[in-house]
DNA sequence: TATGTTATATAACAAACGTTATATAACATA
DNA sequence: TATGTTATATAACGTTTGTTATATAACATA
């Protein structure tokens, strides 16, 4: 074998996301990851083919931190808890949010399309969510959808003050979310 | 006086729009725009002190562009012409939806801001939303740009099927200022 | 006609980029 | 100890970028 390894993948792939979270993807670049790593860039080439794989690894990498956010929302409810997983990683991650979210990478299509399904299933548990047929869960589904989307843009975009916490952008997607339900709830009465 | 000018300003900004509006704003060069208007550079360094003046005046064009649109569309309710504006150019120019939606560039900040009184004004007109207080307005206004924000960066990312038309979305975004504007009157009624 | 101005073309510069050739040195194994 | 392997550093190559120096030619004016 040879000399020690000095710098592992790992601790690359590190360096590579600090660079993307403050510059952005596009930012990262071979010799930007070494001075960060205090290396030449002959450790990267040993581990990595070239830039284009080890950007692979890096968007690997900022989807599990997003999925990790997700672990750790689990207040019970699955559609807050994603909404709270999704505004944490747009305020927490601005910049890396935008880059994932604004380019139509296929790893978020789908993540989107495999989750799917899952959410209607865990819908049709919620007792607050009874009586809907699956089509009006899709429905319902989708325009949650919308706003969380809408509302994590303009989170990561910095339009909401300073002091705006992500309890107040809850309480706003919270407040969405009961007005589409109770809405509705009130059109399918309607026709009773 | 000098030669008759061959490139003008007004070209030039073409040129450089018609390359963000297919490759992105940050894929502008100036060889690309000289390629594009069958030129050297010179004219382009003649009639902008760089890049950085030049990129500003095709920001401002892509705004003009979009107003455009918006002034486009007059069928009465502001609320849904905006929305039906913000789509169309979600959908038509995609890729710059996404550069100036997803960076935190001044010009919309101030845009917004600037829009936002006038659409308190224009809210308060209408009979469908007679009765509702501002602070109530504002609350209804803040929920149906998020929806937009998020319906319209799904269109840009084509996340609806392609024979998925203008009205289709349209029809969602209607339904849910519905959702929102329903669940309003009905918490005020409810403490009468 | 002669002169000054300027729009344009060409070519070069420096910087930054991805990538690679080469050299060095550390380690495992024979 | 000698040898093969390999992690790392250095430096270079080719490309692309923004920018600029220089030359040319067209036009207005004296």
């Amino acid at each position: 074998m040879g000399p020690k390894i000095k710098f592992a993948k790992d601790q690359i792939i590190d360096a590579a996301f600090e660079i993307a979270k403050i510059e952005g993807i596009d930012n990262i670049t071979m010799r930007k990851i070494a001075d960060k790593l205090g290396s030449s860039v002959a450790p990267i080439y040993v581990n990595f083919k070239n830039l284009d794989e080890l950007m692979e690894a890096v968007i690997v990498r900022i989807i599990s931190v997003s999925q990790q956010l997700l672990s750790e929302e689990s207040q019970g409810d699955p559609f807050l808890d994603m909404g709270r997983a999704s505004l944490r990683f747009a305020m927490e991650y601005s910049v890396l949010f935008r880059d994932l979210v604004l380019k139509d990478n296929h790893y978020m299509k789908d993540y989107d399309e495999k989750m799917l399904p899952e959410l209607i299933k865990e819908m049709q548990k919620d007792p607050e969510l009874e009586g809907f047929a699956v089509d009006e869960l899709k429905t319902i589904l989708l325009k949650m959808r919308v706003f969380q989307l809408g509302l994590s843009v303009m989170a990561a975009n910095g339009l909401f003050s300073k002091d705006c916490k992500i309890q107040d952008l809850m309480d706003i997607l919270s407040s969405a979310a009961n007005d589409v339900i109770l809405s509705a709830r009130l059109s399918k009465s309607k026709f009773k």
